[in-house]
DNA sequence: CCAAAAGTGTTAGGCTTACACCCATGC
DNA sequence: GCATGGGTGTAAGCCTAACACTTTTGG
C-alpha cells in the first residue's frame, strides 16, 4: 500500500475487554481481570488488553485478547468506546478503544484463567484498577444494562438450558434490584423467544424447574431487530 | 514522561466529524461536507477530520477540527465509533474515532465555511463519500435519532428562540417523518422544560407564532438526567 | 371576508405495575 | 406432613396514539 501519510505523528493503539461472566450459582455478575504482567503498574488490577498491530483491525484485536486470555472465539463482543485523553496511561501516550464482551463462566477453561493470572471479580466488589479502568468499566456496565433492553444479549451469559428463576436472577444481578417474578416471566414468555424443553432442572428445588432454551432462529431475529424490554422497579 | 512502551507498533489516528445542521427556512437536517484537499481522494467529497496531535486529546482534536472549520466553539459535539479496519482508508492505515456534532447553520459564518470549501447538504441528497464515510454518517444520524429521545438536545440545532411549529419540524427532519401536532405539543409541554415569550414569529403567518425558548436551568438537568421523548409514527 | 397557519381536548386501547396464593416433591 | 422453591392471574392507572375544529389576522 502506499503511504501518503508518512509524515504524520502516530499513535500507539490499544484494545481492552470487559469481560462479563455470569455465575449461575452465585448469581453474581462478574469481571475478568488480570493482574498486570509489565511496567507500569506490574502486578497491579487492570482490565485485558492489548496493542492493536500493524495488520490488525481493531475488533480484530479485541478478539485475539479475548481469545488469547479465555480460549473462546464466537463470543459476543461490542465495541463500548475510544479513550484518547494524552495522559490517561502514566506509560506513554496510549489511545484505548474498549470491548465489552459476554460469556457464561462455565465455558471458561479454569486452567486457561489460572496460566494468564485471570480472576473473576464479582462487579460489586471492583478492586482498584490501574487508569482510568474504573471509568471503563462503569461505561460498560451501563452499555450493559442498556443494550440487554434492547437487545436479548443476556442469553450470551447463560449456559444452553436455563429454568427462568436463573434467568431472572441473571437480570437482577446485572440490574442490581429485585424485579417482580410474575412480570417478568409475563414479559419473557410473550416474547416467544424461548422454548420450554420436558427436562427440570432439580438440584436447587425439590419440585424441580423446567429448563427453557432459546429458539436461535427467534433470537437471531431480535438481535438484528431489537425489542425494548423494559424493568419495573420494587 | 517516561515511554515505557518505545518498541511497539504505532498508528495514525484520525478524527472526523459528522456535522449536522438544520435549516429552518427550508426544514432540512443537512450534513457539513468537504472536498477532500489532499492526496489520496483529493477533490472527492468527504467528512471534516484530521490527524490526532501528540500532545492532543481525542476529543480536544474533534474540537479543533469543527473549530478550524467553523469558527464554533462551545457545541454540543459527542464520541460514535471507531473506525478500526486495517484497508478503511486508501492512503494508509489509519484509524479513525468519529464524532458527531450539532450546530444550527445560522451559527455558521458563510465567509468561513466557503475558504475551507465546506457546504452544507441534505440528509435526503448526500453525495457518494470516500472510504467508510457513508456508514459514519449512518451510524451517526441512527445515534442522533436515538439520542434524541434520551436528551433533548435537539435545541442545539435551533436559535435561542424558536416556535413550537419550528421545533415539530426539526423533529420531523430528524426523523423523516410526520408527527401529530397535538400529541407533540402536549409532550413537550409537559416537560416543563420551555418558557413561552410575549413576542410572536410573524413572517410565516398572519396569525403568528408565539415563540419559545428553553429554560438552561432545566435542559441542563435533562442533558444530565436523560428523559424519555418517544413518538408515534402516522 | 377569506385564505393560511396556529392553537387546542378527548377517548380508546395497550402496556406497566402491584400484588398473594397454590403446587409439587423430597425428606 | 411440612418445608422449600416453582409457578400462576387480575385489576388499576398511566401513557400512547388517533382524530377535527376554532382562532387570528393580513391582504
Amino acid at each position: 500500500m502506499v503511504d501518503h501519510y508518512a509524515v504524520l505523528e502516530k499513535h500507539l493503539v490499544a484494545v481492552d475487554c470487559v469481560i462479563f461472566g455470569y455465575d449461575i450459582r452465585d448469581k453474581e455478575l462478574k469481571l475478568l481481570l488480570i493482574r498486570r504482567r509489565f511496567e507500569p503498574e506490574l502486578g497491579k488490577w487492570s482490565l485485558p488488553g492489548g496493542f492493536v498491530k500493524k495488520e490488525e483491525g481493531v475488533s480484530e484485536a479485541a478478539r485475539r485478547v479475548l481469545y488469547q486470555l479465555t480460549g473462546l472465539k464466537d463470543v459476543y463482543m461490542k465495541q463500548s468506546y475510544a479513550w484518547g485523553d494524552v495522559h490517561r496511561d502514566t506509560g506513554g501516550r496510549v489511545i484505548t478503544i474498549s470491548h465489552f464482551a459476554l460469556i457464561n463462566t462455565f465455558e471458561l477453561n479454569p486452567v486457561m484463567t489460572e496460566a494468564s493470572a485471570a480472576h473473576w471479580r464479582s462487579i460489586s466488589r471492583i478492586p482498584e484498577l490501574i487508569f482510568d479502568h474504573k471509568k471503563i468499566v462503569e461505561r460498560a456496565h451501563y452499555e450493559l444494562k442498556e443494550g440487554i433492553k434492547l437487545k436479548p444479549v443476556g442469553f450470551e451469559l447463560l449456559p444452553e438450558k436455563f429454568t427462568l428463576v436463573q434467568l431472572q436472577d441473571l437480570y437482577e444481578a446485572i440490574y442490581q434490584r429485585k424485579i417482580d417474578k410474575r412480570n417478568f416471566r409475563k414479559k419473557i414468555i410473550s416474547m416467544n423467544l424461548l422454548e420450554k424443553l420436558d427436562e427440570k432442572e432439580k438440584e436447587t428445588s425439590k419440585k424441580g424447574a423446567y429448563y427453557y432454551r432459546f429458539i436461535p432462529s427467534k433470537y437471531d431475529d431480535f438481535k438484528r431487530q431489537g425489542f425494548y424490554f423494559s424493568l419495573d422497579v420494587q
